[in-house]
DNA sequence: GCTTGACCTTATAGTCACTATAACGCTTAT
DNA sequence: ATAAGCGTTATAGTGACTATAAGGTCAAGC
């Protein structure tokens, strides 16, 4: 069990991650600046691959990159309470539970607003674009309360 | 009932969008480029105030901007099919049913590894750590899948 | 007249978590 | 020798705004 050696590439491939997302935690101080061979060109062992791991299964659970390095942290501090973590966890799950019932209402809207409007009609008579001008009389609990939400992941346009 | 004249505060107000917002819809080409008064101060009428309504209501709906113009764009064009309204509608449902159900997973995980770990011992052993780092043995079908999701909106950091 | 404050203007940079692109060097196989 | 397929760096782009800076306009109050 020798310490297995990569370059970026073998990491990513074993991490299922880019080379350049693993650049990035580089800079953004998640991941350590390896060691380098005589050609300049990275190389990493097993301990690496498992901090990129851990990396990408907690941000795989929505954790954003600042709380993984929190996260790394605490895992990094043997005798720090185990509260913090779970903490973290608690919180994110609270954003979540949030989200998700965001996210219920959005769909109920859209659910009512596709509903109204099957025929094969022109714009003029189009009971979506009506709604969405603010029809005053009909379903008017349709009006938004606060604020927009993301409806794309960021930078994820083009498939891998 | 003349046409009542705003400012870009004013509009903002009217509508519950920041100025800055507008300015950017407004390069952004959703909004006309409207009309200057003599300081340059831009001169907005109702049907500005309805166009910005109709875009605020899509992006609650967390339609695109993109997807917005397109609406904007149809709605603008009485005689097109009714049908590339609804079109645009449900595609945007799929993709909120889909989000949900990724939602509703992650939330599943994150409860899962939130109970696992509810005494006060130290990271040592932590379960929830254990857990992101890999643990072989013990609950394996925590192992994520493919692409991470977006924990925040993007550009909301601090309150309003 | 002068100042204060609330409004308006523009331009530029920052957010988040990457992704894309360019322009280059190294290594190995043909 | 040349091409493919790795690696390197630096810079800019994504979405939908938000923040900041540096200034112009306008009405009210002193």
């Amino acid at each position: 069990m020798a310490d297995k050696e990569y370059r970026v590439g073998q990491l990513a491939q074993a991490s299922q991650t880019k080379t350049v997302t693993i650049r990035y935690y580089e800079r953004e101080g998640l991941m350590r600046n390896p060691p380098r061979n005589c050609s300049g060109y990275r190389i990493y062992n097993d301990a690496d691959l498992d901090r990129l791991l851990f990396i990408r299964r907690s941000r795989h659970l929505g954790f954003s990159v600042d709380t993984v390095r929190e996260l790394l942290d605490l895992a990094d501090t043997k005798d720090a309470p185990c509260a913090d973590v779970d903490a973290r966890v608690s919180q994110h799950l609270g954003k979540v539970h949030e989200r998700l019932s965001q996210l219920r209402t959005l769909k109920a809207e859209l659910v009512r607003l596709s509903d109204c409007c099957k025929g094969g009609g022109a714009i003029r008579d189009c009971r979506i674009i009506e709604s969405l001008s603010g029809n005053r009389g009909g379903t008017d609990e349709l009006r938004p309360s606060q604020k927009p939400m993301p409806p794309q992941p960021a930078g994820r346009k083009k498939g891998p």
